[in-house]
DNA sequence: GAGTGGTCTAGACCACTCC
DNA sequence: GAGTGGTCTAGACCACTCG
């Protein structure tokens, strides 16, 4: 007894720290600024450095914080707003596209896509990867599997047979397309692409199309998290309550 | 030298642990199934409690395991799907409505939101604030801000009000919409309300809702990124290649 | 009260960037 | 080589759930 306690459920101190630094970014730090490093803001605020570290990933994670490894951190600026919306991330051919073919391979999907595929899953599919850059920075890889029905016969290989699918699929009507989006880690070499480290937080975006009923394509996007703010522009109206 | 080096770069230890424990997972654990407490863990695989921890969280982060305190670590089931197009997730009076309202007030909108409603967000607007809750759990939570210019007059107080401006909106036509999604992390409040800690990762989807090229509504709905993959169903057609 | 995950500490060393 | 963030350790204590 005698102790005052101001909240019966203290918080954290690294999540009171996450707000703290929350408003002095706000107040005190112009976008692109580098803070001090971890070692002497862990003494500033009286933490270990491991909980004010802790307080920064919370802030990374909401795209307030950039942190380079042997750089420092710095004031991250707004997200970016992507466009994701169908047509808009458009696979080929539009002035100032934004996505790079890396390369086509003829293989297995995973079991994952193949369950989206369904009948045309069970063989091989042409499978074309490419990396989305926006404002000089990459911002997205992507997996696109075609069945090969759709396509026919592709003769050549490597990174001109990805031209090709996406030459064969140019202009090609879809009656409807599902996409999804769910929080993911990035494997290593996606990481790589993304110029993070591995298991950084990435938004993954899994696209279906669909062609008299049937899946003739899934894409697989990976969207940095931290940069990246997912924009379904110019969705349908409607009636704006349901029911 | 004499070292072979078989990794050039090697990766992290507790990357590698995720790896291996996914494959664990894959193998030799059901959904639902409760795993080796973190110091057992730890302990059997050599490495430092705080080592397994991350390696743990990555997995939590991609919705693999849920951990509750006081309880254990579970195999999670796989993500749910949340089915979030315009109209789907109806704002009131569908059956089977999964949407709650707690509370309506008439304050002025944070400024992130003001900017989205342009002229009329520099005054109040009406705030209802819902639940979202599927199969039992809660997966997310909503506000939405209305202008007044759009509902009229609304005498009633509280909850009551929540459904009066929910009535209000009730099959109005909308021209367009326009949807983003990006990652944060949940504030205490929404915390408490889907049943997870503060700075548990989620995913925002802020909606903008135009008629006659104004914005008349805006949501901003907190969706727990470990449990949901958000679904955006029914997508229009069109080119499967835009160019 | 026993057992769990969550928080926090103090220190060490490593990988990377830049000068 | 100096300075940064990234990894890892060994230990302590706290908050919570459940029998």
């Amino acid at each position: 007894m005698g102790t005052t306690q101001v909240e019966a459920v203290p918080e954290p101190k690294y999540w009171h720290l996450r707000t703290v630094l929350s408003e002095a970014l706000d107040s005190e730090f112009a976008v692109g600024q580098i803070l001090p490093n971890e070692r002497e803001l862990a003494a500033r605020y009286g933490v270990a450095r491991a909980t004010l570290r802790q307080a920064l990933e919370q802030l990374e994670l909401e795209g307030r914080l950039q942190r380079r490894r042997g750089v420092g951190t710095t004031v991250a600026p707004p997200r970016m707003g992507v466009d994701v919306a169908p047509g808009a991330d458009a696979w080929a051919g539009r002035s100032g596209d934004a996505w790079r073919t890396e390369g086509c391979t003829l293989t297995a999907p995973p079991a994952a896509v193949a369950a989206l595929l369904g009948e045309h899953g069970s063989g091989p599919c042409h499978t074309v990867r490419r990396v989305r850059t926006e404002h000089g920075q990459p911002v997205a890889t992507e997996i696109l599997y075609v069945t090969p029905a759709l396509t026919g016969e592709l003769p050549e290989e490597g990174a001109e047979r990805g031209a090709a699918v996406l030459a064969a699929l140019h202009g090609r009507q879809v009656e409807r397309s599902e996409r999804s989006v769910e929080l993911g880690s990035a494997r290593a070499d996606d990481a790589r692409r993304l110029d993070r480290l591995p298991g950084a937080p990435v938004l993954v975006v899994t696209t279906r199309y669909l062609v008299r009923g049937a899946t003739v394509a899934v894409t697989v996007a990976t969207y940095r998290a931290d940069t990246c703010r997912l924009v379904f522009g110019d969705l349908p109206g409607g009636e704006l309550l349901a029911g």
